[in-house]
DNA sequence: TTCTAATCGAGACGGTACGTCCCGTCTTGCC
DNA sequence: GGCAAGACGGGACGTACCGTCTCGATTAGAA
């Protein structure tokens, strides 16, 4: 809720951000971006198909690169952290990969995913939202996942972690969005118990 | 060399593609690039450091997309395959690590490399180059040490490929196009021990 | 007023062509064209010139003609038609032929005018606006002399209109616009009585 | 025979301009100014149109413009200039008129024509060109058509001469080059009276 | 006949301008 | 004040010609 928090202020001496106008922009949004794409999508085409000024877009976000990376922080939100676990090492595991993938799959992403990530590279607001509100929660999930089992004494106490929680996501991750390539069960049993098996290595 | 194989054409009685001009272009849009990156590098702006006519760049490729992408193509790829293998697994691994560390460590691949990811979700020409003759070549390499720790014994042989393969290459890629993090021999040692225990696991 | 009448349209609620902006371009416009002349005069330049974006121009006129066109028309129109005559015909011909004589004068005729016409050779919009608006009016005031001089009894009642005009308004169009030469008052003391007679021999 | 009269120089030790190539330029021209007229008629097509290569062009003119104007200017020419007399100052008259109109009439004389008189506001050679050598053979022929009729006594000894050419050729051109219109027999002979009286009542 | 030098075709070259599209800002009048 | 509409300055896109330059192949006069 970094640019917007004010966009729900229930009122302050007079000019308020219409929740209906941002509703619509939201919705025009998504639509134009499922269509086109990320780089393709123009603030023109947004606010035509909102029924909208272009000056009401730049109201609520600064820029082109700053709503599209709202909109996919907000749905893969709301998608909800795949938050933490619940008892042993390998169905923790099998639980996040599942969640990871379906979070993945979402259409959004696989549109707009890459072009932020490519925006990201020149923009430091866009590279924080993106690393803070979209990487961090489910770096936080699998490093909780993996605490949890050192506790629990199924993984060994020196183990690297942040390598750790790589092998957790890199692989979904990579595949998804890097090859566009879709994950079966069949490939999620088996990556289950092949980290499995990486974690306890890690002496 | 696909769209500019005949840049090299040795003469036919007339109008050639020069290869001194072409290389101008190429040092000018890998300068452009690095120094602004995959979406906002203009072709007015190589063809003006090139000292060219705009023209000319359109002679040789047929948009700004194929351009860039042919140039990180090539690169990419005079920095050779990494080719396979030599002797035992755990060494296999750890050479094909590092040489692909390094790879992604080119400031091009830095710079541009999820500009094109981006773009090739829109542009199935590009979509193919970078699948084709980027992801191709090293997933080759690492079938290949696969391949042959299985017929020396060393994994079981009903291993899942793909998804050795992508143990393999994802985390690095990931952490270092992802993440833009940077990784040390430290994290190569421990991946590699990982990534050997997970292999033999996965029954 | 075609292609712009509605450029004063006086507010609708949004995005009207400010006036301001509108009157900077045409400014430059004519400053251009005196400079440079109708077929080299540049958008890009007449932009700069106006500090303007070139879509600026293009939102007001589809295209270099049509601009030109409209601004010598103008210019022209404004110049107001050397509207008919006063007493006998020898005073209202010899009162044409200097208005005549001023209005091709002015630098803007001289400078664009046959480039126009060369311009409407290809182009029909341009030779309508050109016939209709430039030609047509001067050739009617002509016309009202010569019927005024018939009803009179100045001229015979058979007179052929059409070549009467050409009398009247080609001798000093064809030497100005074609001969670039300029006409003193004497030339125009001796064809106004070499016309009247021409005239009245048209039996 | 200005800027080519070297393209029929018998020899000169091996690289002569060959006629052949030459008359393949002139007919390609003459048919992509007949298809596009003036300005819109590119070397590039020319060159196409003619099999040859665009130096070629080059070689024999020194622009675009040059070109096409000693194009105009030979077809013109070779028109023969309508040179002057015979017997009678009306007969006279009649014959340079309609010898005028025919030349006008002329389908190259219609498409860049205006084209040519334009660009001769800009560049001075083009300019000497068609003065020179389209218009003043034409003036000369109506000023010893004048002359002869001054010593006949048919026409006044002070007669304005420039005032008497421009009455004699201006209607017709006038006519044809800017309102494009055409003349027909009875236009012609009724001009010719006029003409007549105009010029005796010059006193 | 052989030599030799300019012409030839083809078309690449540096440039300039075209007309289009989109960004993020600004302007106008309504609610 | 927000809002719809859309004009604004700016800048890049890819195209079309201009007149010049670069090739190797051809052509004919001179030796």
């Amino acid at each position: 809720m970094t640019t917007t928090e004010n966009r729900t202020r229930p009122a302050n001496g007079g000019g308020v951000l219409r929740k209906k106008v941002t509703d619509a922009i939201i919705e025009a949004a998504l639509a134009e971006v499922a269509k086109t794409g990320y780089a393709r999508t123009s603030m023109d085409a947004v606010a035509r198909r909102a029924g909208v000024g272009k000056a009401t877009l730049y109201r609520r976000w600064p820029s082109k690169q700053t709503m599209l990376a709202e909109l996919i922080r907000d749905k893969v939100t709301e998608a909800l952290p795949p938050m933490p676990a619940t008892s042993a090492l390998s169905t923790d595991l099998r639980e996040l990969l599942v969640t990871l993938r379906d979070q993945l799959s979402h259409p959004l992403v696989t549109r707009i995913g890459t072009g932020l990530l490519a925006e990201a590279t020149h923009d430091a607001t866009l590279d924080d939202l993106l690393q803070n509100e979209v990487a961090a929660p489910r770096r936080a999930a699998a490093h909780a996942i993996l605490q949890n089992a050192i506790t629990r004494g199924e993984l060994p106490p020196n183990l690297n972690m942040e390598m750790g929680i790589d092998l957790l996501i890199a692989p979904l991750a990579f595949r998804m969005l890097m090859l566009k390539s879709p994950i079966d069960d069949q490939y999620i049993e088996t990556l289950t118990r092949s980290i499995e098996a990486a974690l306890k290595a890690s002496s």
